[in-house]
DNA sequence: GACACAGTTGACAATCATTGTCGATAAACT
DNA sequence: AGTTTATCGACAATGATTGTCAACTGTGTC
C-alpha cells in the first residue's frame, strides 16, 4: 500500500481532509499482512491515540475503500477485515479454527468460465477462498494467539 | 439435494422429529437454484403455511446445514445463503448489481498452492466467487425483479 | 391409543457489526 | 483568520441472527 504521505495527498486531493486520527490508520496499516478487522484496527489505535472513536476508523477505513487504498473484504467471519494489499492480486488462506488469514499468490488465468455457463455474466473480479486449518491449530497442544475464534 | 422422504429419513435417523413445518422448508428447497436468503425462505413458507415462524426456518436451516444437506454460503451479501446443491461441487457468480447468484461448474484442481505458501495449512476447501454483473442488469433499460438489491 | 418430550409459536429481548444523529469542540486548508 | 470539515461522545437504530420463556401441539414410541 501507498505510504502514509501518499495517501495524505490522495486524501487532500479528494478534498478531504487529513487529520492525525487519518494518519494514525495509515500507519497502523503500512506493512499489515494480517487483515485486521475494523475492531481490531480500532483496538491498535487507541493504543496511540485513546481518544480515537470508532466512528472515525470505520469511516478513514471506507474512504480508503472507496479510493481502492485497501481492500474490504468479506470472508464470512462475520466482519469486514482490512486488506493494506491492493497492488499485488493475491488471494486468501482462512483458518476455521483460528480466523486467521493469509494471503497467497494463486495463478486464477486458467479459471476461464465455459461460455455456455457465463451467459451474458460480465466478470469484473475474481476471489478464491481456500479454507483449513493453519499450521498452528493443526498443531496439538501447541495454542498461539487465536485472536478471532470461531466455528463453522 | 435429497427428497422429502430421504431428508425426512435423515432426520428421524438423528433423533430429530419430522414435523409438517420442517417438510415443507424441505419440499422448497427441492430444486431451488435461487440461493434464497432465510428471510426469504421464511416468506416463501408463509404462502404455505401463515404460522411459520422465522425462528424454526432458522433451526431447520441449520439443522439441514449441520448434516451437510445444505450448504450455507457467505457471500457478502449480508446474510447466509441456502444452497441446495451439494452433491455436485460448484462455484458462484455473484451479481453485484441486484445481488442474485448463479451456480457454475469451475475445475479447480489446477488451483493447487505453492508449498512454499501453504506452510502446513491444510486446505478443506476452495471457494470461487465470480463478481460482476449480470445480464439483466447489464441490459438497459430491461429491469427484471431485483429480490436483493445492494451496492458495494 | 396413550405418553413423554421434542418442536413450534409468539412476543420479546439480546447480540454483533455497522451506521446514523446531534450538539459541541477542535483543527485543516484557503 | 475564518470557513468548513472532522472528531468526539453518548446514544439510538439498523439488520441478521440467536436466545428466552411459557404455553401448546403433534411426533415417534411402546
Amino acid at each position: 500500500m501507498r505510504t502514509v504521505e501518499e495517501l495524505s495527498e490522495r486524501f487532500r486531493d479528494q478534498g478531504l481532509r487529513v487529520t492525525p486520527q487519518r494518519q494514525a490508520i495509515f500507519g497502523l496499516l503500512q506493512g499489515d499482512a494480517s487483515h485486521p478487522t475494523v475492531e481490531a484496527l480500532y483496538e491498535r489505535a487507541r493504543s496511540a491515540m485513546p481518544t480515537i472513536s470508532l466512528k472515525t476508523v470505520y469511516q478513514t477505513v471506507h474512504d480508503l475503500g472507496a479510493m481502492h487504498e485497501v481492500g474490504l473484504i468479506h470472508l464470512g467471519t462475520g466482519s469486514v477485515r482490512v486488506d493494506p494489499n491492493v497492488e499485488h492480486a493475491h488471494h486468501h488462506l482462512i483458518c476455521t479454527a483460528c480466523g486467521r488469514v493469509r494471503d497467497v499468490l494463486v495463478d486464477v488465468r486458467d479459471l476461464r468460465l465455459a461460455a455456455r455457463d457465463r451467459r451474458g455474466f460480465r466478470v469484473a473480479d475474481v476471489e478464491v477462498h481456500f479454507r483449513g486449518v493453519c499450521e498452528d491449530c493443526a498443531a496439538p497442544g501447541v495454542q498461539t494467539d487465536d485472536q478471532t475464534k470461531h466455528k463453522e
